[in-house]
DNA sequence: CGTTAAGCGGACTCTGTCGTCCGTTTTTTC
DNA sequence: GAAAAAACGGACGACAGAGTCCGCTTAACG
């Protein structure tokens, strides 16, 4: 685990591969090769793998620093005095990194079971699932929802839409998704 | 347009290629190779490529011919005198087919501008459209939602299910995108 | 500075997959 | 049942991407 400090120069190269990789990922996702990436990130490839011996390492290092950004934002949503907003303002949150980041959901689903993103994976959801029982306590959210069930139909709908040439059109789709995480209502019409 | 009619075993090879291709991608999904669907069929590969010059013209065959099973589907639906039912109705039978066979999201998406699947997309479309404006007459669907739109929710709210343990999963994702779906509605808690 | 160890990257291997070629087999037709 | 045409499939080529090796370079430290 105690890794001897990183020459001057590794540390550079490293964090040019992290940015490099990340960039490319939310642009054109987790398919992009380690060769493109190394190339952006003006090194060449086998320097990549010194530090990540897979390419799902990198992957699962950018993934879950990402997330670690979350993290930070659901722990501000905590505070927010209405539950229900503060939930419908974290979703609409996490849209926007998704909408912004076709890797994101690609990549999560790809290396959910490598150690490091599995951890974030399970502190971010620690956390929802406080927003979303919040929430639930107060009516604003249906109750046979789970953690894991928002972040993948958030996840998988604007992923439906990131093809879409109408570049707000995962806006609509987190829409119909938020209404359809209230609680059901009686109707008049069938 | 017009081909001289296959010699029978080309015929045969042929409907075998095509039964194991579409349940390899069902089960799998698009990336199988085209090896094992050979195998599968009990052929050689070079058969396959053969009558699909391609292998996406073998997910495009695939593909459309399960749309047109659906376009089936929603003719049907349009007869029925309740539209909100219809139309739930349908999105049910939809998720249904998705759930079983991963391939067809996949596929679909992969090979939307092949003319093939195109021609059937558009078709199935229409058809949906129809089905929607009905239910959007009676109040039962939001105004604001086309036919690509819920083909797309239902489609990666599915995919999004898919890899969980739980084979079920699916059916709560399509009732969250269902309601949400439905025309948003006052309420009291914000 | 000079020594040393860490770091570098081009060239290489390996693997998997798509797609083609061509000598052989099978169907059709007369 | 023989000749012609169609179809077959194993061997082959091409390519792309992941991951390794090793001779050269460069930062770190006394």
């Amino acid at each position: 685990m105690s890794t001897t400090p990183l020459r001057a120069d590794a540390q550079r190269n490293l964090e040019r591969v992290l940015d490099a990789a990340a960039g490319l990922f939310a642009e054109r996702g987790c398919d992009v090769s380690v060769d493109e990436i190394a190339r952006r990130a003006g090194v060449g490839h086998a320097t990549v793998f010194r530090r990540f011996p897979t390419k799902d390492d990198l992957i699962a290092a950018v993934v879950s620093k990402q997330i670690h950004e979350l993290v930070a934002h659901v722990e501000a949503a905590l505070e927010e005095p209405d539950a229900g907003e503060a939930f419908r303002g974290f979703v609409w949150h996490a849209g926007e990194l998704h909408a912004r980041n076709r890797g994101l959901y690609e990549g999560f689903s790809r290396c959910v079971d490598l150690r490091e993103v599995a951890e974030a994976k399970a502190e971010l959801n620690g956390l929802i699932e406080q927003l979303i029982e919040r929430a639930q306590a107060t009516g604003a959210v249906r109750p046979d929802i789970a953690a894991d069930d928002v972040s993948t139909l958030v996840g998988s709908a604007i992923h439906g839409a990131v093809d879409s040439p109408d570049r707000e059109l995962w806006r609509r789709y987190v829409e119909v998704v938020l209404d359809g995480l209230r609680p059901p209502v009686e109707r008049l019409t069938a």
